[in-house]
DNA sequence: TAGAGTGTGGTAAACGCTTTCCAACTGGGC
DNA sequence: GCCCAGTTGGAAAGCGTTTACCACACTCTA
């Protein structure tokens, strides 16, 4: 809020009249260009564009140049700790990258998500990356993987971080693998009796995580009833849902629960510990993906550590090595189990 | 990843030609203008853009408007879940004008934030959101202040969230009446001993909560010796820290300790309890800001609440109010004191 | 039936840059 | 002393839009 009148921004063109040089040479002087220009003139532009208070125009550069320097970044929600520290590790790869990043979010909307990259490739990013559960089934799939080919076309890359169901280069994410590791360090601990609490079947890292879980059940002869699956939103109101439900069927023939995801943990203990179930010692609990709150609560939740800063760097790393690569890449990420109070040893 | 080759996409004037129209008409169609067109003609450019796959370029509509629809907005850390859940809510807002978020991290860094707020400007944002603590004290700040300046002559919008230091548009935060609110309350619930855990002093939320808090004591005789005041980073790490030194000094005469940010209150708790202190028994704990985990942790936070969501919202719908308006405009948000188990009544 | 007014399409300039191409100048080799 | 190659500055053509302005065809009125 200034009192002085509003002007506008100085463009090139003054900095060069202001300097006594030509356009070109302003413009050789202050963004890179492979011609050198007289270390006198390019001092004077410096100094004329100084005082002026020059900032170039990333639009005009953009036109002029026939691309930009952004990569747009999709997330299903911001405020929840997976996404963030992804989209942090994406902010600090892009920065290193000298680009911008451009955020949206769908909250784990399908539509949502093909408006915003229809939305999002207006801005003609270098790079866009889709992160969070791919929904399956839809036929919303088919348009935005045609929206997202002709993104390929006209230029951009994609990279999908989750589950490779897509043909773009891919940070996948090794959710099979990692609740099946995490199933047979619980029934290494002694639990045998399961409960899950998941979230809808349409979304991949859900079923993946899921289908691991049982999986490394099945390794020891062991199985998880249907009846013991409760789904619920992948979200901490989702866990607490989901644990309402649990408690309504009764706990008696279950000793130890699988949410597939941590925030879904975290809201599943709230309620059980509202509910006077003593956690672990009545029921133990597991979650996934390893938030920064996981090892914050009462017990310290037992989930399976996924880099996820590391994550949001590969997926930059991943699109910015696409020069001239002609097949999709996958990049997988192996989380690995963390053993904490909330799945003590039990002999029983 | 495409296997077809690579096209560029199709312009405007590609459009207009396919569907035998002008460019004037092609544009007049696809993007409101005051003008009408002829709804055949229309309907045709429609269909065009359609078959084309036509997305608009926003990088030469800004040229062209000589205005973008994107807000900047700087954070200290997306992964820190104050800023997360404060971002969300500028996203929501941001989406309801239409508006798309670019988003930069200093760091915590006063020069890194200089710098982005430089490289930020080149995208010639409407708005400009920097959100954190301010810094005081430092030269930079007048280089701050003065870049902002010229941002807002040059037709753009500057918010700050957090205190009202600078002159434009501000969603302060009421740090000290918070503060002092939870003083009293902590000082109702029994507690005489206090320390705090606080971040360094230049940093003004730090700074304006600890004198806030002092201040509440002081309404009840009590006060708060510098020695029971550790300073550190203003995170999780920086609590355990903290922690560590409140240890190694003895905890025999503190009844209570005040963490300037839930997130050095998580971190401190866990370092407590690692420790063997019990707490609230031994040592009762409260925070700031109420992040999610705060009532996830054992025992639950005692702390004060923001609305940090609502921050974030207020942040756009500021800048979009300032239409012709001359003097910044400052609002505050206050929070509210929620005590919980980390400090219960004590009879003492 | 002329003239004014209105509605609608098109032409071309403008936005702020980059970069190609050309011209001028330099210095070196013979 | 000439020619050539190598440098470096500038003019101007783009890049993909929007929009001011013009032209034209109507409709309506007197």
């Amino acid at each position: 809020m200034s009192e002085t009148t509003r002007t506008s921004a100085a463009t090139l063109h003054d900095v060069a009249r202001e300097a006594g040089v030509s356009l070109a040479t302003a413009s050789r002087s202050l963004n890179g260009s492979t011609r050198r220009v007289n270390e006198q003139l390019k001092q004077k532009v410096i100094a004329a564009a100084e005082s002026l208070g020059y900032i170039v125009n990333h639009s005009a550069q953009a036109i002029a140049k026939g691309t930009t320097s952004t990569v747009a970044l999709v997330v299903s929600d911001i405020s929840d700790p997976y996404f963030s520290t992804m989209a942090s590790g994406v902010i600090r790869g892009a920065e290193q990258a000298r680009l911008i990043v451009t955020m949206a979010m769908t909250e784990r909307s399908a539509e949502r998500e093909l408006e915003l990259v229809r939305a999002l490739r207006g801005g003609r990013p270098r790079v866009l990356i889709l992160t969070g559960s791919r929904y399956t089934g839809s036929e919303l799939e088919a348009a935005l993987v045609k929206e997202l080919t002709a993104f390929e076309e006209t230029g951009g890359r994609v990279v999908i971080v989750s589950q490779r169901s897509l043909p773009f280069d891919t940070v996948q994410i090794d959710n099979h693998g990692g609740a099946k590791d995490l199933a047979e360090a619980l029934v290494a601990q002694g639990y045998r009796r399961f409960a899950a609490f998941t979230g809808v079947q349409s979304l991949l890292t859900s079923r993946d995580r899921l289908e691991g879980f049982r999986a490394g059940l099945a390794e020891h002869g062991l199985t998880l009833a249907d009846s013991n699956v409760h789904t619920a939103d992948f979200t901490r109101d989702g866990g607490e849902a989901a644990a309402a439900a649990l408690l309504e069927q009764g706990i008696h023939d279950v000793d130890c629960v699988f949410a597939v995801n941590d925030v879904m943990a975290v809201g599943a203990l709230s309620h059980l510990r509202g509910a006077g179930v003593r956690v672990p010692e009545q029921l133990a609990i597991a979650g996934f993906d390893d938030i920064s709150t996981a090892r914050d609560v009462t017990p310290a939740l037992t989930t399976v550590s996924l880099p996820l800063r590391d994550v949001g760097a590969s997926a930059i790393a991943l699109a910015l090595s696409a020069e001239g690569r002609t097949e999709p890449e996958i990049v997988t990420i192996t989380g690995t189990v963390v053993l904490r109070e909330s799945t003590p040893p039990r002999s029983a």
